[in-house]
DNA sequence: TCAAAAGTGTTATCCTTACACCCATGT
DNA sequence: ACATGGGTGTAAGGATAACACTTTTGA
């Protein structure tokens, strides 16, 4: 009633005063092959859509359309982002995206829709760590950075360029630090030593090193995404949303090291998990892993209830 | 033009597809009494509107509305959370609210406006642990709460309703945790001591008791306002939003503790704050604190390059 | 027998917490 | 003198990181 008033009385406000509203969704699983998102074919694109009316919430709006588009249903969702596009400022039409993270298994695909997933590695790769510093990063990424600071025009930006590199890829002996993802392909942005910075493929370094692009600001959202998760998992146990009901120690983990990029020292792993109490046994064993048979855990689901912030703490292993 | 052209082929569609963003801002400051949030007087509310065409990003109109409304100008700000308005389902119209979590000084306020600040111990007197367990909070909330898990229909809802009470109030000897106050919120919404949960005043517990109420959901917003914040001045150094250009260590951790709504021990404060070189001397003193004269240290803004994530995490001090 | 993975134990180090104590100023 | 806040030092305890080593399976 307020709206039709509206309509009337200020027609021009009130159609400038609406929006349209996208959700879109960061969807993880992890396989044998490391941690995926779920994409859909054109673009390669995160799965979206409008905002309805027929959606109760936010959501359950997300939730419809990732599994229209991908068959795929979610499990444990959070929001991400909210942002109005940048690249679509127009005189009038607006957009917001509302971005969501989603954890899943990947083996819950149903039959509809031909869900696509590919190793978030594909599109960053200079954040896998797991088998040291990727070469293309000191080889490609360093060298172009470094150009790219010394090209300002001023002595304090070239310095200001030459830290912000440093500190976001730990070169000049800084430590790595695995959660900076965000801020790494920003500065890679700042730079237009990605794809989507210029439009131009060419004028990025090969598709190898500066990783595969993605429609609009979807690679963007990807990275925020990234970046939350390897901060979560240090202080909820969120891994588990990724896992079978069941799983040995060593599979939870080299899911927890796919997620973060990096390795992490076994025994210190398998003590904390232990003593933060966030497994139990189930009594069998897995005789599929190659070696001596692996004892079988699952999730202590009461430890959501017991402590407000329960953590998979990854203990750092240094090289 | 696109819109009006979906105007007439689709009305309904076209309608349906586009929902009112708004904009809402929990505006923090510290003073001499203690953390405060901005209000206007109808309400109270927080301050609020729409976005418009004429805001050119979600942050810009967020700080014109609050400058509209109450005068003050607004520096660090940062994204809360994103809904679609639970009490505003209609066919017609669907609004979502996109909330953002500002701190200022509040010598800041300009002339125009007429800013109130209020306590936000007033909305929460249950949050505020600075001068021990809130008295108020043992003995009326406990019992009410106790009542509340009483009259679960079967033994597990009761089990678990007063376990959830006993984690998120630190009751049966439990932690009290100052991050909670969202959870803590949300419990007594459930078990209907806020006014807001019944919108009749007498339903809940005395009025000094569970608060004062605010307009539709916004206390619920302050409530997620005053988690993020109390949460992040642990690993991040927003406090110094907060503070004057100088100040002594004392009036840092008087800030930090007011936030926090716990005492800190103030040798441990000192050390870590110096020892993560988040401050640096002016070499100058101030008189004005009653005993001897205490040096004078302005935040040294270098840390925020420096490294990735620097914290003012607050030593706990038991009781 | 060897490779591969499971699983256990120990130590050095750092950080946190708690507590005790001295210093400088105004009344 | 004493109250008030400013400021420093130290020792105990716990968590973390690093490393060394034994056990059990399949090929």
């Amino acid at each position: 009633m307020d709206q039709t008033k509206g309509l009337r009385k200020h027609r021009a406000n009130a159609t400038t005063n609406k929006v349209k509203a996208d959700l879109i969704a960061v969807v993880v699983a992890v396989n044998e092959i490391g941690p995926c998102v779920l994409t859909i074919a054109k673009g390669p694109a995160l799965p979206s859509g409008p905002f309805e009316l027929a959606h109760r919430s936010l959501q359950s709006g997300l939730r419809a359309w990732v599994e229209l588009q991908t068959g795929q249903p979610l499990g444990y969702i959070e929001q991400l982002y909210t942002f109005a596009d940048r690249d679509r400022i127009d005189a009038n039409e607006r957009v917001i995206s509302i971005s969501y993270l989603a954890l899943t298994r990947q083996e819950d695909a149903g039959a509809s829709g031909q869900p696509s997933w590919a190793s978030w590695y594909d599109y960053f790769p200079w954040e896998d760590h797991r088998s040291g510093t990727p070469r293309m990063m000191l080889e490609e990424l360093r060298p172009r950075l470094l150009e790219w600071a010394g090209n300002a025009d001023d002595g304090a930006t070239r310095f200001d360029r030459q830290r912000r590199a440093a500190v976001a890829f730990g070169f000049d002996d800084r430590p790595w630090n695995e959660d900076l993802t965000l801020q790494r392909y920003e500065l890679l942005y700042e730079a237009a030593l990605v794809e989507e910075a210029t439009g131009d493929p060419n004028a990025a370094p090969t598709a190898s090193a500066s990783g595969k692009a993605m429609v609009a600001d979807h690679r963007r959202i990807l990275a925020t995404g990234i970046a939350r998760l390897r901060s979560k998992i240090k202080y909820r146990p969120v891994v588990f949303e990724l896992m079978r009901p069941t799983f040995t120690l060593l599979q939870l983990q080299r899911a927890v090291e796919a997620l973060a990029g990096r390795l992490i020292n076994k025994p210190n792993f398998r003590r904390l998990v232990e003593q933060q109490e966030l497994v139990e046994e189930t009594g069998e064993t897995s005789l599929d892993t190659g070696g001596r048979p692996a004892k079988l855990y699952r999730f202590r689901h009461a430890v959501l209830d017991e402590r407000a912030a329960a953590g998979t703490k990854l203990p750092v292993m240094r090289p």
